[in-house]
DNA sequence: GCAGGTCAAGGATAAA
DNA sequence: TTTATCCTTGACCTGC
């Protein structure tokens, strides 16, 4: 609805000889300020208010007809930029309780104090907009939230001060200055909490920029349940932007049931979906791993990326261990090689929980099904989406407007949009990883060759619960996508893609229950015979590959009963497959290997790239 | 968007004052002007084109998703409003070639130079609608016939400026003023001296006018018995020219029921059939016409046509009136409701030849009925081969050995056969012309304007009695063929076979009777909104041709009181083939035009090439 | 510099 | 599913 360009003139910049003028033309200062009402780019006060065209527009027709606005919802509705097209009602209803009025008559001049506040505001968001122009580098591409991986999921609920609807009247009297209410802001910060990522809403004002920038492990950490270990030093934040954080950071915790994103937010972006998908924390995350960091040395993320889910401790890096020697002396003890002797004090992860007492019989059958119950739990509990909105998404109609919209992307972004979206999952990947019973335990070497090598085979096992085999469709960030959509011209690319879809196809035909997925993951995942796996790594990876391929079998013995071809069982199906997810995860090399040779330019995502660089 | 709510406020509420503005709005003008794409109503300018809100949908549909539509065809089938759905492929194909973009900018307002065109092409098309308002009033109950006037009566032929699939680029460059195409596109007036217009050169060249003005009443007198308007002074004829005409017009008498020409006269024709099918007269007469005279400016054949056939006098050749008086009072006089009393010196000119005496009270349908006997006469005593012969020829089966010969001709051959077929048929189309009420009666400029739009037209509607329905196949010549037959490799042409076919096919699904189908001849020949017409004439031939609808609609109600196809009415089936004619025109224009380019070294039949040259 | 008009784009929906 | 109609929206324009 909105081409492209809009935006671009809106961020400033169309008109240099502009800038001279706007410095003493009032119209132009006020243009700096967002719509009131919706947060998007004002083109003057209308009807009293600093408002957007659509809104201005929007409000001339609600007064000029006989309108009878219903609201669907409870009258409550987020009235952003994205969102202002979905209740009228609830838009209406701001515009009035903003004061908008047909008769509002603007007063000859405004006083001094008038003019300072909107000079205020006006320096407020032309600081907000530099820095996001010097932050957001490659915006042009993605005009709208591009890159940020969930313009539509605000987690402020949009008006971190809006309260939805107050009597007109009480809302006056946040307005002292009377009939000049146009002029004041309701508050400069509401859009910028939000609203509308255009502008980029996660970067905090600037007073907080500094401090939240040196928190990038915090971040981590706090990915982790592990709430100890939750920036113990956070900088002092204004009311808000804490407010933000800390409800972002509980929602992790909801989040492998999190309620699935509303289907309406995508609906008006330009882009339609480029790295849309992602929920809060990931997009969190994802930001997180952005900020370029040029002199690290490479696996430094994977390891705060562990480190922070390990759960280590304050100080920093690496706790040796607790929880997850938990985990692994409840799941791998019983079988007997065990570690067990870790101590799970402070895990509170789920691995323990399930844990017999120690008393208990080693029974194999049971001791499998224990190992299967928590690796269960640890995959649920770092899924992306949960089941029930990746059908409800794979029931939808393909939508067309979104796939025009990739269809636009050349075919770089579209493999950097892949590529984040692949990000995104690893990072549940590495939390999973993370609380395999005594993953912790391996050195960062092994850690990373584990990962490194297991990654995308374990995004490929995850995929599958985005695939829809009756359609043949997959389900591509927001987008019901069919195969083709991925063919490119490049040679590997579509053997890479050819790979991927014929495993996440015949793997979804085995039916794989949910254990069945969780297990074979952790088999995947450690696999005792990557290359450069320490010795010492590499035994107790073997037990616990082979105590997980036990109960994997036993699973499957129980769920797949019957062979599923000719006499070729369930799992030997299965087993057949390690070696096709070798096979794409190799491609999957190349095809990055490649194309960074070919688009050197390109910054792939940060994890991303200590992931899936050939280093000899 | 506003589910439940929508309605409300529907009916445009919002815009109470609308309705004013509305009558000279630049918008409610343009949806006069049918859709480019298939003729429906349109609804403005879309994606840089004036199209229906069908054509609208379809294009943003193929152009939001991967689309992959295939022509189950030969990717020529026709675009109407009736055939729109048929065919995805061809319908995008003509979008695209019209020059339908995704991103086609409107640059702020049009010109006054385009604005200027868009009201001329307006003019046209009210025309047409104000006429179908009076003659169908109850159109609007059945948006087939609705919308015929205007939409799918294109005078420019659908497209005037439409080439076939031509590059963009190419369309591009006949905007000098680059980047504006956006409105010049859509008008056919921009392009009218541009390709393929039905009617390219309206603009007759001058000395021809000036001597011959005053002519053509006398013709048409002489035809109509009307001999006191006759023209005192006809210019000087060559010989051969005079007795031509007068043997032409000597035969036009027997000619009515003529017999069927011997199918021995041709057989040692080189051709196999190249003007075999003609009869002596005909022959001849393509053979006059095929001496090269180099000087003659063009157009005058067909003036010489007209004249020929007027058989009016001039130079002490033409006895003014009696041979074609005779004719028409014969024809007229059978058929027989007014015979006697009009008498050869009394014809009017108009459209009422039968009516009654004065005294008569004024019964509409019975003029109708009378129009519809004298024009049926006219035509009858216009054909070629009577229906008896060519049923019999029909019910034959294919000779093989005579399409083993046709095969054996080259591509070029084959061409200049069907040209001559298609002359020897026009030469008889303009006789028929000629004998209709008012038709002499316009200037030169405006007759060869209306031969020149109708010529081809009117030869698919004479090749339906050539069809067979239930064989598919044709009497071309003296051979019966299957459509295959004329499929070449060339894709223009192949879109003409395609769509003369279809035409012809469906047309003979509809059953006319011998009046329904000349009164419909008639009806698209005498159409007022062919480009170029003067405003005078276009007067005269709108009241024609609007009785001439109603006498059509009159005969097609008793004839076909059942709906042909769901609740669509012969005639509105029937109207919605105007549309379709003038494209198939366009087609056949285009087809002739690449391929003079090809072979320029080919001589067409002078009548042929005056008529379908494009002479900007 | 804002109110209001304009009109193409696209959403929603019923119908096919 | 696709189509086509109806309608809202909002960028742009014009007039005051
Ligand atoms: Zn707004
Ligand atoms: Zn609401
Ligand atoms: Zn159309
Ligand atoms: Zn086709």
């Amino acid at each position: 609805m909105y081409p492209a360009m809009t935006w671009h003139h809106a961020a400033g910049m169309e008109h240099p000889q502009a800038a001279n003028a706007a410095a003493r033309s009032m119209k132009a200062q006020i243009e700096i300020i967002p719509c009131k009402v919706c947060g998007d780019k004002s083109s003057g006060v209308h009807y009293g208010i600093i408002t957007c065209e659509g809104c201005k527009g929007f409000f001339r027709r609600s007064q000029s007809g006989i309108v009878n606005y219903q609201c669907p919802r409870q009258k409550n509705c987020v009235v952003d930029r994205i969102n202002r097209n979905r209740c009228q009602y609830c838009r209406l209803q701001k515009c009035l309780a903003l004061g908008m009025s047909r008769d509002a008559v603007k007063f000859g001049r405004m006083s001094k104090k008038q003019r300072e506040k909107v000079e205020d505001e006006v320096r407020f968001y032309r600081g907000k907009m530099d820095l996001s122009e010097r932050t957001v580098p490659d915006s042009s591409a993605y005009p709208d939230t591009a890159q940020m991986p969930t313009s539509s999921q605000d987690p402020l609920g949009a008006y971190s001060n809006y309260q939805p609807y107050p009597n007109p009247s009480e809302l006056g009297g946040q307005y002292p200055t009377g009939g000049c209410s146009s002029y004041s802001t309701p508050f400069p910060f509401s859009m910028d909490d939000g609203v509308d990522s255009t502008t980029p809403s996660w970067q905090p004002p600037m007073e907080v920029m500094s401090s939240t920038q040196q928190l990038p492990d915090s971040v981590l950490m706090a990915t982790f349940g592990n709430s100890d270990r939750s920036s113990p030093q956070q900088p002092p934040q204004p009311p808000q932007q804490q407010q933000q954080q800390q409800q972002q950071t509980s929602l992790q915790h909801h989040h492998q049931h999190q309620p699935p994103p509303q289907q309406h937010q995508h609906h008006h972006q330009p882009l339609g979906g480029p790295a849309q998908q992602h929920p809060q924390q990931e997009r969190r995350r994802a930001e997180a791993a952005q900020i370029p960091r040029v002199s690290r040395p490479p696996d430094t993320l994977i390891k705060e990326e562990m480190e922070g889910g390990g759960g280590g401790g304050g100080g920093g890096v690496g706790p040796p261990a607790d929880p997850s020697a938990a985990a692994a002396a409840a799941a791998a003890g019983p079988v007997g090689s065990g570690p067990g002797d870790r101590s799970a004090s402070s895990r509170p992860s789920s691995a323990a929980p399930r844990l017999p007492p120690s008393d208990r019989p080693p029974d194999p059958s049971r001791i499998s099904d224990l190992l299967a119950e928590t690796v269960t739990d640890f995959h649920r509990s770092t899924l992306l989406y949960s089941d029930e909105y990746i059908q409800d998404m794979l029931r939808r109609p393909q939508d067309l407007s979104k796939i025009a919209c990739f269809s636009k992307l050349s075919h770089e972004d579209l493999v950097m949009d892949a590529a984040q979206k692949v990000t995104a999952v690893i990072h549940n990947i590495i939390d999973f990883a993370k609380l395999l019973p005594g993953f912790m335990d391996y050195s960062e070497t092994d850690k990373i060759t584990l990962l490194k090598a297991g990654a995308f085979e374990l995004t490929i096992l995850r995929m599958t619960r985005y695939y829809d085999l009756r359609q043949s469709t997959v389900l591509y960030g927001d987008t019901v996508m069919r195969m083709d959509f991925f063919l490119t011209g490049d040679t590997t690319e579509m053997k890479l893609v050819q790979e991927v879809f014929e495993l996440v196809r015949s793997l979804c035909e085995l039916k794989l229950t949910e254990p069945e997925l969780a297990l074979f993951s952790a088999f995947c995942l450690l696999s005792p015979d990557r290359p450069g796996l320490t010795c010492s790594c590499a035994d107790g990876v073997r037990r616990l590959n082979e105590e997980l391929l036990k109960a994997l079998r036993i699973q499957l013995e129980r769920s797949h009963p019957l062979p599923v071809k000719g006499d070729v069982t369930a799992f030997q199906m299965l087993l057949s497959k390690v070696h096709s997810l070798r096979e794409a995860s190799a491609t999957h090399l190349e095809v990055i290997t490649n194309f960074k040779r070919m688009a050197p330019h390109l910054e792939f995502p940060a994890l991303h790239k200590e992931l899936f660089t050939v280093t000899s």
